[in-house]
DNA sequence: TGATTTATTTCGATAGTCAAACTAAATTGT
DNA sequence: ACAATTTAGTTTGACTATCGAAATAAATCA
């Protein structure tokens, strides 16, 4: 069938909408009136890229957040004040910077994660496992079409 | 049963931060490549906000998007200038800005539309009746989630 | 009418971004 | 081996978006 004559189309895409638009900012104040009200949402994305244990060097991170070399620089120097990440020099390539998490850097991170654990906990309230299937698989149909427009677009992308 | 059990579980969340990480930046880096180059995500969604035919004020739009009064002043100026809104003075109240969109306003707003019309119809490819249900439900438990998040937060929210 | 409230704007300060120039280290070609 | 090139990251300067505080202007209230 044409998905898009569903009569709940109008509807699905507009709580789509306004998910979209809203979860960023949710995501933002919540970081605001957290413990750790000292960082934005992107430099969050930061910490996220480094993750927990694999250690990333300075432009593999920016690529993945979509930031320019001397952007990342910057965004180091802050999230390294602030004591979230941890900046060294790689032994093997001495022009390399190797970025770790701090065990500040640890905790934010794994608050994060329970974030987005929470939004899709909710997004299955109450859902069997059947129905789990299908948004599962709603849900990669929309990152299969993600994946493509950036394909088109012949960018970098952090998938 | 408890969602958090299915063996999904994992994988759904992490293709849902895929999607709530990447949307906001393809959105950004399609609008680049667009004919309409000149306006940012954030542009966009002021357009959003002042929408197809309702006229609203300033304040009103700056409270749907979460800036403070000065920061919609320039904003408006910004789009005002690049013409995709126009600016009148309200006759009944003379303080109110009553924002519109021009023509190029209301080109772009539709591209933006049909962005997320795109977006909504690939998430549901291949899905019957049921399925949507399905998916539809998920979506607006995730919304009603966000809904009650912005209460406890206590803040101003445009949904 | 004078005081207060409301809607918006202006101003000054700050933060994040980019592009270009630069430094330092590694790699390549001869 | 060593000069030229490439790669990784940093610095600098310019620009834009944002905020908070003060200013302006219009409406409303006592």
């Amino acid at each position: 069938m044409n998905d898009t004559s569903t009569p709940y189309f109008e509807e699905l895409n507009d709580e789509l909408v306004v998910v979209f638009n809203n979860v960023m900012w949710i995501e933002e104040a919540a970081l605001k009136q957290s413990y750790f009200s000292d960082i934005t949402l992107k430099d969050m994305h930061t910490i996220d890229a480094i993750s927990m244990y694999s250690e990333k060097s300075a432009s593999q991170v920016a690529k993945m957040i979509h930031l320019t070399p001397s952007a990342m620089t910057t965004a180091i120097d802050r999230l390294v004040d602030k004591g979230y990440i941890e900046r060294r020099r790689s032994d093997k390539d001495r022009r390399v910077v190797r970025l770790g998490l701090t065990h500040k850097g640890r905790v934010v991170y794994r608050a994060h994660q329970e974030f987005h654990r929470d939004l899709t906990h909710n997004l299955l309230k109450d859902m069997q496992e059947s129905e789990i299937q299908t948004v599962r698989r709603a849900i990669h149909n929309l990152v299969s079409y993600l994946r493509n427009v950036r394909n088109i677009k012949g960018e970098p992308w952090n998938i």
